[in-house]
DNA sequence: TTAAATGTAACTAACATTGTTACTATATGG
DNA sequence: CCATATAGTAACAATGTTAGTTACATTTAA
């Protein structure tokens, strides 16, 4: 692997979260704090908004906002909505006919992948968006938000 | 993700535990069996030896044989010999130092990437290659090996 | 001593990832 | 109503990864 949509996804995610409702975070301020284009913050958002996570608005004063409560979104859902692909790949090759291990392996191989992709899973979801901001309202505490 | 150096190294673990003692097999037939390039095959088998699951030898009649039993070898093992990175990325970029959650960010992101890579590996670990072999040598039953 | 095998370096092709520019569509504030 | 600030997205470049291939040195047994 291994690509970083995962990390700059939940960095959007909590930032977006812990942003005032006064006026929208957009795409520009999420760049800075990502020290990246906000057009490679753009197409994260529009991953995240395809999952149901943000929501966002075009325009003068636009910008994005979480569809639900921080409470009620764990961090499987924002792995799952940036990272489609699977997390093991088989080999790219069709199988040997000629041998018999070659035309099984898969078979053998697909629970396994599909155990270990569910526990990974699993623990994602069970950490949830708001313990992330919980935890860095404490860390920043002080720091005022620009 | 995803490349497909494990499910290519199970593939050869399986094939090579499953293999008569009488002969060692070669990366050709490795090769073979994984329908690629014998190359790739001793590239993986040498990772494989790196991480003491594997013994080699080289000249006429050389090839390869398990460093262990199959009951011995699980398949966090076979995972970790072939595929070091990391499962998750960081944002490559510095971070913001005129944002708080910017700096922060990561030492958040540790502890959940930390669990999530744990309970991938442990679902791995509760696998042994013998369950795989076991398996495949009812599946291929009165197939004969060539 | 010859042939068959491993080990490994160098290179290519295909693909993925990130960043960038440029443009259109949209919505708001004045 | 218009100017401006925003999202959305296509196109492209730079970089890195992956799998495959060729070539060749080294090793070992028949």
């Amino acid at each position: 692997m291994a690509n970083s949509r995962f990390a700059m996804a939940t960095h959007i995610m909590t930032a977006v979260a812990l942003h005032g409702d006064d006026d929208l975070m957009n795409s520009g301020e999420l760049a800075d704090s990502l020290n990246t284009n906000p057009v490679v913050v753009r197409r994260i958002l529009s991953d995240l908004q395809k999952a149901g996570l943000i929501q966002t608005q075009a325009g003068r004063s636009g910008g994005a906002w979480l569809a639900r409560k921080p409470e009620a979104i764990n961090l499987h859902e924002i792995f799952a909505a940036v990272d489609d692909g699977e997390l093991f790949a088989y080999n790219p090759n069709d199988p040997n006919k000629t041998c018999s291990l070659s035309c099984e392996i898969k078979s053998v191989l697909e629970p396994v992948f599909k155990a270990a992709s569910s526990a990974l899973a699993e623990s994602l979801m069970s950490v949830r968006l708001s313990q992330l901001t919980e935890v860095l309202s404490k860390k920043c505490a002080g720091k005022k938000k620009k």
